[in-house]
DNA sequence: CGAATTAAAGTCAATACGACCTTTAAAGGG
DNA sequence: CCCTTTAAAGGTCGTATTGACTTTAATTCG
């Protein structure tokens, strides 16, 4: 209530950028160049800057880091984390933005001089300031926007194939998915999928269809892993 | 990127508390009581104090605003907002919570000297800032966080019946659901409710079991309201 | 006691889901 | 050219879940 001094808090945008390479899911780090935690992998962000909304400081850094300028990938706000413990040096509030897209060209080490790199999110360890912490959660909602939501498609360059999405499902939570019950559910599924008319020939097999994202954002009914998750946990084990 | 001087940037907390009274989902409102939008309706908040954490802030600005600390409330972050322009005295970010709680008992007008009072969510008009939007996300997060976790029984005094906690579901999404499936759904959720072993006697009918909040945070099933709400609609149509 | 009222439990058909099988469309090798 | 391999696409079937509806239970009131 009423006439506090306010202290001077530093307001900042960082970003978990995940994309899917090969089999493995992959977060864009960068290399701490000064101290605290010099040398220390961290997630890329910066400082909101005058006259600028939170999406366009996001947007900004996105471009910065990855030389990318995000039309193509999926960003949203994840929570922000305040604690006043998190930086050692002083009151440093930070919006952390989720952003997912396909698989990025490796990035340039950014318009500054920081060297970026895609790390599988398995081996992630030692972050700087409270990134694993915010890593963790940003996995958690990754991994639970697949089921409601369409976003599994962002991580998709299109056109793609219904075992491309497939793929992303797999990968992202963990576990094998029958491909036929798969394709029942999306491409049931309202406005998820536009089919393009084109097929794909991969090295062997029947050719795939191709399909582009649709505009339903809403996954309706869900995918969701609960069961799929025991199960494959459960035919993982009985193969020892 | 590097070294643009950083503006001052005021860090704030707004919450959206909702409760039910009657049969309306309710928001508790200040009343402002200073230049910009003097006199108008506006989110309960306040400024960031030094050391202590976002979570922090946001449990003190509602025992401030409410005379509750905070116990018996659900209070999560909903989304934090920055728009350059979103306070005219300069740049203001404000961390927005989401609280829900039982019919609680009328605010005080806090410790500070607004004038704090319920309005229910159909009524309001006119906040001010960005408040307007800020509420209509909370309310939309509200209405999905029902559909797949268990916070709806936060709205209820414990313990409650499965009819109260129908009641809130029906307010909250501006539906009628069937009450045997509705028991049916929500009893058979592990962890969700608890008996006590107690019944309340209405002034008519069958006494209702008593129950009180389980442990379960996540409503696996979820409770979708897709279908519910098309055919609500429809029959309160064909009622007219 | 009997009507009214609300809780709680049950019925049943339609649907959705997981597990599994069959067919289709390509490539490649003999 | 046929046969095998591979992966996509589509189908089957038993079970679980859901929505609409009915029946039974426990209480108050007149």
């Amino acid at each position: 209530m009423g006439r506090t001094v306010q202290e001077a808090i530093a307001v900042t945008v960082d970003l978990v950028i995940l994309t899917i390479r090969g089999d493995e899911l992959q977060v864009l780090l960068i290399e701490r160049g000064k101290e605290p935690f010099l040398g220390l992998p961290a997630l890329p962000g910066g400082h909101v800057q005058p006259g600028e909304t939170l999406d366009e400081a996001a947007r900004r850094e996105l471009a910065e880091e990855t030389g990318l300028d995000g039309g193509t990938l999926h960003l949203e706000q994840l929570r922000t984390y305040g604690d006043p413990e998190r930086d050692p040096r002083g009151r440093v509030v930070t919006v952390v933005y989720l952003a997912l897209g396909p698989d990025l060209p490796v990035p340039q080490a950014g318009t500054d001089a920081r060297a970026a790199r895609w790390v599988p999110v398995q081996r992630v360890d030692g972050l700087a300031f409270d990134h694993e912490v915010i890593l963790q959660e940003a996995l958690e909602r990754a991994r639970s926007q697949l089921e409601y939501t369409t976003v599994a498609a962002a991580f998709c360059p299109e056109p793609f194939t219904v075992a491309d999405l497939r793929h992303v499902y797999e990968v992202v939570w963990g576990v094998v998915l029958d491909p036929s019950n798969f394709r029942r559910k999306v491409t049931r599924a309202e406005k998820f999928l536009e089919a393009t008319g084109e097929r794909r020939m991969a090295e062997a097999g029947r050719p795939a269809a191709l399909y582009r994202r649709g505009p339903a954002r809403l996954l309706s009914p869900p995918l969701l892993r609960a069961g799929g998750v025991a199960r494959a946990q459960f035919s993982t084990l009985s193969l020892r």
